[in-house]
DNA sequence: ATGAAAGCGCTAACAG
DNA sequence: CTGTTAGCGCTTTCAT
């Protein structure tokens, strides 16, 4: 029943010409007489005519559709990538497929699957928490498709990467945590696996070595699973026979499940413990005490991989070396951080 | 330099069979003898070979590829029911292409454009705050292309649409304010083009006449854009003569500027005023006092309207009447709403 | 059980 | 400026 869907021969018929004219006005092509370009436009719209991509995609070989793999949409971060990507990509007459690993590598390989069989003209991708090899990407490499990865990447891979300054927000972060006095800070870190987090612990080593301070290692935990660890990781803490004075978190989630923690404990924040995010999700600013963070550009991380990514695509030759954007961090003063002394 | 991608051409070629038994092979048709079927999926393994979903879709005029519209994936609303859709889709053999509005209308029409050239099997639409007509989408539904609705939906166009209960969600809200004791409940609804909005506020009326309490116009607001609109709504709520005791907010967004609003004036709440909102968002728990509000299954909506368009899609006939399903709300009870007389 | 050939809708030589 | 034609990679009759 349903009504064939017009072609460029459906309106080369009506017009009594050929398909090949027909495909030059529509594209916009300048050796096509003004006239015949207006006729076959108003026929176009006429027949209700869109251009099919698919075929163009076959004939072309391109499909202007750029591929997305992201752990979880819900995540307020990655969403906001993702909004960076898809308006990006838009603005640049691409369209968008995107996928969720869910946190599984086995899902990671599958989308990838897919997405190569929808022959996407590349690929952005942060990598699922449980990712730890990257032969599954390799294979993109070989046969030369565009790849960026962004926020969750892998440090030695020979690819094109988008990220924050992991390392520089977790210094200052920490940094700012020691000029208010604390003396004892711990770092409550995410999964192991995830390069995102062991910069975020070097950055955090360094503050303290800056400032004389002896790292101890039983204020460092690894909640592998995120906020799901930090109750228990929080409590460890807490129950420490010289228990730290600050918590700098993996990210706000983290955090606002230590918060929620501590505050059960009776402990105040900031003035028992001062309590670090990272990220600045919406949330953070809404709680109390409002939450003090190291703000990412998520939007702008998005945006940046998108441009990175067609220019790979449009760009002739393979590319010879990767490229790398560093965007970076803000700390963002709130109240569950003590103030700075005057 | 990109070394091309494997076709079954290229299988064939060497195994030295013809391409019509690789495409057999390869989609596991039953003609095809056990052993040629082993060397066919051995050698497409050793050429790293990828179906072409192109090629592929432009032969059987069917892409497995399903297109979201949605006003902002960064609403946690959105981005859960695209959780819900993706993940679907995906288990049964469809990928997704999706959009953003950003509540323009204009980005719509661009974004149904976009799709319907790269031949989507389907379309998934919650409409953006301006649109008010439904002649972009009419070409669809004419040319017999599958069209779903969620959350924001025409009341009267002449297709499937999967809603929450928003009558309900707003009549049992406001049902649970008026026996908790409050007297005045306002509304801070959302706006005007909004069916949802409406369907709230008559909701809320007949909660209203089901206790026998006069309609005050003065007690209704609409924040036409959302929690931007909310500071002034409330403050012209709180300077009434006869202030309300509760308010009624559109969503979680505009319940949490509105408290702010209200903590900011030195009020109480619960005590002075009761305030309900309309999502559950994961910042409803999280915020203080925690945001009684009424919960929509958004994950839940992606999937059912998923599998709607997806056996809309794959029915031969072209489907008679239109399906409508409507989800239940539960009203979460937490701290921002005086409790119930023991 | 396999192969030959047509064709999905489009673009791009090439020819005029 | 326009038309003819081949072919992108695949599926699908129709033969064999």
């Amino acid at each position: 029943m349903s009504k064939r869907e017009a072609t460029i021969r459906d309106i080369a018929l009506k017009l009594n010409i050929s398909v090949s004219t027909v495909s030059r006005a529509i594209r916009d092509m300048p050796e096509v007489k003004k006239e015949t370009r207006k006729l076959v436009l108003e026929m176009a719209k006429a027949l209700d005519y869109e251009p099919n991509k698919i075929a163009q995609g076959l004939r072309i070989k391109k499909t202007n559709t750029i591929g997305v793999i992201v752990p979880a949409v819900t995540l307020h971060f990655f969403s906001s990538v993702i909004s960076g990507i898809q308006e990006t990509a838009n603005r640049l007459g691409y369209n968008v497929m995107f996928c969720q690993s869910n946190e599984s590598f086995e899902t990671e390989k599958a989308n990838i699957h897919t997405l190569l069989s929808s022959r996407v003209d590349g690929l952005l991708i942060s990598l699922s928490r449980e990712t730890n090899t990257s032969d599954h990407l390799m294979g993109m490499l070989r046969k030369n498709i565009p790849l960026v990865f962004f926020d969750r990447v892998f440090d030695n891979i020979n690819a094109s990467k988008v990220v924050v300054d992991d390392y520089e927000g977790a210094f200052s972060a920490v940094q700012y945590l020691l000029k208010t006095g604390c003396k004892r800070v711990a770092y409550l870190g995410g999964p192991k696996n995830l390069s995102i987090s062991n910069h975020r612990l070097n950055g955090y080593k360094d503050a303290l070595k800056e400032n004389k301070i002896e790292f101890d290692p039983e204020l460092i935990s690894h909640c592998e699973h995120m906020e799901e660890d930090a109750e228990p990781e929080t409590l460890r803490m807490l129950a420490l026979s010289n228990r730290p004075d600050a918590i700098f978190c993996f990210n706000d989630h983290v955090a606002i499940k230590s918060m929620q923690i501590i505050k059960n404990k009776g402990l105040k924040i900031p003035d028992d413990i001062s309590l670090m995010g990272f990220s600045n999700e919406p949330i953070a600013g809404l709680i109390e005490p409002s939450l003090t963070t190291v703000a990412q550009p998520s939007y702008e991380m998005g945006k940046a991989a998108t441009k990175m990514i067609i220019e790979q695509i449009e760009s002739k030759e393979p590319l010879e070396n990767e490229k790398l954007k560093i965007l970076q961090t803000t700390l963002l003063i709130r109240n569950s951080t003590r103030k700075m002394k005057a």
